[in-house]
DNA sequence: TATTGTTATACTCTATAACTATA
DNA sequence: TATAGTTATAGAGTATAACAATA
């Protein structure tokens, strides 16, 4: 973890740069990179109640209210009051929100090619395996993590 | 970087997860992963002066103050007058500050090994070239990076 | 004048708990 | 009573800039 030879201390200074550009590309756009989360996440579950989303994507719900207001003011969403429940809010995107989010997800594909630059197809799957089994040994629920096209995917970053 | 298959996202995933677990860990030992890294640096350019160290691991200033403080006050380290600058205070591990930066990276060594459980050496050692090719590409610089046997370490998570 | 270390301060971020309107 | 959303508030963490001693 923290001395010569170790994928621990690799990893964690691999994945505070990734997150770090992540953020750095997004801001671009003008968006946060749990902005982005939310957007991704109301696009997913279009139609949930704010606080439903929020518990999901585990951001308490005071800091949800400052988010939603944010994106809410930039009409990238909207709060839509419930029929059978009048305190809930269902959140849905606006056409800006979906194309910003669309944007935002090809700026992800740019950075993903970067980190990839010059790996074969081949060398990149196996980097991806062995990263999962790294997941595995660290109990990161799969569910948290990209793979094959079982159900439930990550929201962001 | 958000969807399925991604290099970026899985690994600022484990990145985090990683550097939570550190925390953890080291925490059981009374220290926080900053005041680690402070014990690696001052191990590694003892007798420096505090800000030369704390630029190094780039530490503001007045930060730096605070953690000093607070590893002096557990005794393990000294500050000592520089004898050709007043102005100046060296740095100094003492034994129990060598003690518990060996304990430390005991841990960190068990966690190295639950990381890389079940992974061959060889499969290892591939990881790390993936995970040091993934570096270049976002122009992390090498003298931050662990590799093999040249001259600047990091100094910590 | 510039620099070392320190202190004071302001700022961001976040979570906690109180509050309202509903259920 | 309990819950959705909101607001107010307090705490941690961190950086900025002013300060005293020394170069």
């Amino acid at each position: 973890m923290s001395g010569s030879e170790s994928v621990g201390f690799t990893l964690s200074q691999l994945g505070l740069e990734t997150s770090r550009r992540f953020g750095e590309i997004v801001g671009e756009i003008g968006l946060e990179p749990r902005q982005f989360a939310l957007l991704r996440g109301v696009a997913r579950w279009e139609g949930d109640a704010q606080q439903a989303i929020a518990e999901r994507l585990q951001i308490p719900a005071s800091t949800m209210v400052a988010i939603v207001d944010h994106l809410e003011a930039e009409r990238l969403l909207e709060r839509r009051p419930d029929p059978t429940d009048r305190r809930a809010r269902n959140l849905y995107l606006t056409p800006a929100g979906h194309k910003r989010l669309a944007e935002a997800t090809t700026l992800a594909m740019g950075l993903e090619s970067t980190i990839c630059a010059g790996l074969q197809n081949r060398k990149r799957d196996l980097l991806l395996d062995l990263l999962r089994h790294v997941a595995r040994n660290l109990d990161i629920p799969s569910w948290s993590l990209p793979d094959k096209g079982s159900g439930e995917r990550p929201a962001g970053l």
